[in-house]
DNA sequence: GGAAATTGTGAATAAAATTGCATTCTTCCT
DNA sequence: AGGAAGAATGCAATTTTATTCACAATTTCC
């Protein structure tokens, strides 16, 4: 029942050591007293989402998969006739400005201050109708998840 | 000498099918009327940064390199005591903040347009050395290349 | 122009990764 | 506790990928 705790090594290593082939990353982990197969390994790397690059310049590499398409912002809420969006610190208006850039229908404009953005909806449109289009355009998916 | 011609194709393929195994894209390539042998894709994918990732739930897949960190901004230019940098459409509010993050020895602040920011560096600080540090942890390598 | 280096490629082979299967642990239920 | 169901894992076989070697084609330099 180390699954975890193995996997949990084994991000450990990878985050520290360059480590191009199992079979090295096996004897890493037989070195912290975890003794598996390559077998295993080759099961928890796909399950880690951990996959083989090229070190620039020559060899390969694992790492970690790109944090998957990074979602635009954190939540959108509805309030009457608002969107209320809520970004990463400092992003507000970057994001504004790619909602701008969608061109959303029934979206009259946005204001960003730092970390929030408002989105007015125009009268004789559902906010919930854009909040779901603007959620299908890059909402996060779940809750914040990086390496 | 098709090496270009191949590669293109490969990345042609790549974009549309699911490719899941380099005797697969071999196939794939055969069609096209390009062949090639095993050996020679292995040294195209490494090439062009094509990685075999996990397909959300089961199998493998090849895809493209995630666009290695996208650097933050565009340019630097140094003007005297002020350092310009330059940035995508709507992202000079969010990337001020990250330099203000940083910390970086000598930046007395920063202030944001849309595309285009201002850090002011203090007397006594060499603006050259503040852009160089900045350099080192965002910009650009070269030119903007996506896919 | 021609020798020398560089590059591209296939065939064969080595190395690495994945999978089927059997076995061992874990959980949960009654 | 007894035991079934499921998860985890090793081992062995297999598949897939990377690399080595040899040579042909191309480019680079006198």
């Amino acid at each position: 029942m180390n699954k975890k705790l193995r996997q949990d090594a084994i991000v450990r290593i990878l985050e520290t050591e360059t480590v191009s082939s199992q079979k090295s990353l096996r004897k890493a982990l037989i070195v912290k007293g975890l003794s598996v197969t390559q077998a295993t390994l080759s099961r928890d790397l796909k399950e880690l989402g951990v996959i083989k690059t090229v070190d620039d310049e020559g060899g390969y590499k694992y790492a970690f998969r790109e944090n998957r398409s990074a979602p635009l912002f954190w939540s959108c809420e509805v309030s009457g006739n608002l969107l209320v969006v809520r970004t990463e610190a400092g992003m507000a208006p970057a994001v504004a400005y790619r909602i701008d850039e969608m061109g959303l229908a029934g979206v009259l404009g946005t204001v960003a201050g730092e970390d929030t953005l408002l989105a007015v909806v125009a009268a004789g449109h559902d906010a919930c109708q854009v909040k779901r289009e603007l959620g299908a355009r890059g909402g996060d998916p779940g809750s914040r998840r990086d390496r």
